[in-house]
DNA sequence: ACAAAAGTGTTATCTTTACACCCATGT
DNA sequence: ACATGGGTGTAAAGATAACACTTTTGT
């Protein structure tokens, strides 16, 4: 379990990754079972290294965890509450796996370092879900994508920082246009309502909402989307390419 | 300069805060003097105790800085470049001003401290600067309010937090209406409207702004305000409270 | 009475919302 | 031809901006 005594990371600071991928009108979260016993789940988080920039860190995770280079991020809050810690958690699951070795493994590095107060850094992520590998670390045995209405229960205060998260995309999207992110490359304007839709659990009047969205001037219209439906085939449109 | 043995902060992280002030229609901030030779000018920080929550350590240290309880902070970035240090900075005011100890400071716990690299969490204050009566600590001269089109060359990358500050500042104003913390408890509508037109840097018409900002529907309406000016008096305003 | 600034009300303009209508597509 | 969903236009409703008018205050 020592695993961390060869890297410098930076003590006590850490970083906490929501990555929310959208599918079948659901918005969803990237949640990691422990590989415990015990039904233990968390959210995507790790350390950052002496000469790494902390928005490098987060990139650096968010790439070990879904293997798509280039996620779109944004730095949401700190959680620094004094009793942040992980010690309450990591002693049950020291109860529950290790029963017999107790004092070697308190006594260890890694128990130091993992049960110590953390400040962590939040932040969220916006990924094409179907671009994704979800990538298991050594601390992991599965790792899914959770619909956000029915997420377990997360160790420590990972519940709140999720909660959170979700509060600050919806807070940044009409202000950023960051929603594109969840999507493909190509999409229709259709399924960006439906994204808005899902976000925000409420319906727009379609025609206004195309409306609203080709007014922001940042699409660009592509050819057409055959689908083999029986009806008009709506256009592609891509995010535009930002002149200056 | 070993004053930092005995305090058990946290290593590598600290906290930056932007104090806001509004006096003669002018936004202000308070930058310290350093107390050393050569000028060094910077904005408000100090590190987190163990045992204390990252709120409550930027609370305690503007109430050091300022004097007065209660303030309303916002935490809004967190500042974490891998070069993040003061390096550069304090070897520079070391050879101004202690040339020939240089060996022993630097083997100084202080010395290794101050010259790690630093993440740090931003926050901005708003505070009634009527009330604030700067302190300073054993590490600046002086400390005095600037306004923001006239702020020096600051140490470090405090010009950058200062300019992020006051974009988020710009950003919340109208969402978390907290303008009226830059006034003393009673106001006229007059005095936020100037407020408005110094941060933004734009008029507004009279009629409308005050419908704006009394149909916010935060505000109680007060005693009138005689100031011996040949004019209809204005009615002063305060903060309501919010009932539940 | 008058100047100066506060408060109120009305009209015009712009934005948002609702909805009617036509268009393309596959059966 | 028709059912289905896409795209465009237009009118109603609502929000914002511009401005006229009245009120209060001290000289």
């Amino acid at each position: 379990m020592d695993v961390l005594k060869d890297k410098n990371y930076v003590n006590q600071s850490s970083i906490e990754c929501v990555i929310f991928g959208y599918e079948d009108k659901t918005l969803k979260v990237l949640v990691s079972k422990l590989n415990f016993k015990g039904d233990f789940y968390a959210l995507q988080g790790g350390f950052i290294l002496q000469e790494e920039d902390v928005d490098e860190a987060a990139k650096r995770i968010l790439e070990e965890r879904t293997g798509i280079k280039g996620i779109y991020l944004e730095q949401f809050k700190v959680f620094g509450k004094a009793d942040r810690k992980r010690k309450t958690f990591i002693d049950k699951l020291i109860e529950a796996n290790y029963l017999e070795q107790g004092e070697e493994i308190t006594s260890s590095f890694s128990y130091q370092w993992f049960t110590s107060r953390f400040i962590s850094i939040g932040y969220y992520a916006l990924v094409d879900i179907k671009k994704v590998s979800p990538t298991l670390t050594e601390l992991d045995t599965s790792i899914e994508w959770c619909d956000i209405h029915d997420i377990p229960d997360l160790i420590m205060d990972y519940n709140d920082i999720f909660e959170a998260a979700l509060t600050s995309l919806k807070e940044d999207i009409d202000q950023k246009l960051n929603a594109f992110n969840l999507l493909p490359e190509k999409f229709t304007i259709n399924e960006v309502q439906e994204i808005y839709e899902t976000i925000f659990e409420k319906t727009y009047v379609r025609t206004n909402f195309q409306k609203k969205i080709l007014e922001m001037n940042v699409l660009e219209r592509l050819e057409k989307k055959y689908t083999g439906a029986k009806n008009k085939a709506p256009y592609l449109y891509k995010l535009r390419e930002l002149k200056y």
